[in-house]
DNA sequence: ACCTGAACACCGTTCAAGT
DNA sequence: ACCTGAACACCGTTCAAGT
């Protein structure tokens, strides 16, 4: 079939948000390429490393919106951003989260918040415990939101309905003092979500 | 073997603790219990449910501090008996959190939590988004703190070390409004963390 | 009540060999 | 460069049958 790396990480972004991460097998994905599964790895080395490139393809794919000069307006952009981008593919937020929990892949919105919690004066230690924060706050979050989608879908598991209406309803962030007004983005309209745990973003 | 539910539930504390959540499947405990795999099923209808029993174990096994009267110092004690309880473990954080993510297990300390923040007098959604944005970040925390300790004694993943000293090193939460100080604890002393990601409690 | 034996339908990964 | 074929060492789960 001659496949490159991309077709491969391509082929697995459509099983993801078809099947979901835990039907996401390296056996699966190779017959969806009409490959042996011993083939990906002529690709990517490991599992883990090609859920990687899955990772920081899918946040590649996902909104980049201007950031606001403020830096606190930044931050809100920078989260609503990893936001969009997770829900756009079914368990993004869990295959992101799991991704950054290894130590692999990009980790751009990490970084970034990391630089714009720096800029704006934190003493670093400040700036490591927000960035870790609010990417846990926001990944967690939305992994929670996809997670219950999906077992309402599937009737899986029962559980009274959360409002899926925002993820930071009202929410302020204090670190070391100084804040972080909506640091995760209030309650946006935008389209709801689809039974599957899954919102096109734009 | 003639073993009960909570010898197995016991044994697979063991497990944990020793080799790990990744280590710890069906075959390996059963191994372990002198018995077939297939004889967990007498006790559990699932691995999830084994989880789940295994979580709540761990959480009876931390501690129980008083709560102060005050709401703001009560969530601080909650949330630093979770991170204890979690950390008598290895890998504690992420079975609770993967636990949590499947909607099984008691989550006395989410409803704790969302009592305590209700009774503070915050609207009940508030409440609901404080109650889980705590949880996530002190299960997200504490999860790559050991993590990163055992990658690091296994040689793993190759990082810069990251202070262990506090998962909220000066960090305050307002949730609508009303403050949380310190809302997950500063930098306790306490014994250090073991190489295994595992602090024993008390 | 608790467990065995045997099967079913899967995993990730390695590696010599093919083209 | 990309893939096959075959193997290795595993998974969770079901279910009739034993004691």
């Amino acid at each position: 079939m001659r496949n490159h790396a991309s077709d491969v990480v391509e082929r697995a972004l459509a099983v993801l948000d078809s099947y979901g991460l835990a039907d996401l097998s390296m056996r699966r994905l190779g017959a969806e390429l009409g490959v042996r599964p011993s083939a990906l790895y002529h690709h990517f080395a490991s599992k883990q490393l090609l859920l990687a490139a899955v990772a920081d393809e899918l946040l590649v794919r996902g909104p980049h919106r201007p950031r606001p000069a403020a830096w606190d307006g930044a931050v809100v952009v920078v989260c609503s951003d990893l936001r969009d981008a997770v829900l756009a593919y079914r368990d993004g937020a869990e295959l992101v989260a799991t991704v950054r929990a290894f130590g692999l892949g990009a980790s751009t919105p990490h970084d970034e918040l990391l630089a714009t919690l720096t800029a704006s004066g934190l003493p670093p230690t400040a700036a490591q415990v927000g960035a870790s924060t609010l990417l846990h706050f926001v990944l967690g979050h939305t992994a929670d939101e996809q997670l219950h989608l999906q077992a309402g879908s599937a009737g899986a598991i029962d559980d009274e309905p959360r409002d899926g209406s925002g993820f930071a309803l009202g929410l302020e962030l204090v670190v070391d003092g100084l804040r972080v007004r909506h640091a995760a983005a209030g309650p946006r309209p935008g389209p709801p979500l689809t039974p599957t745990g899954r919102r096109p973003h734009r």
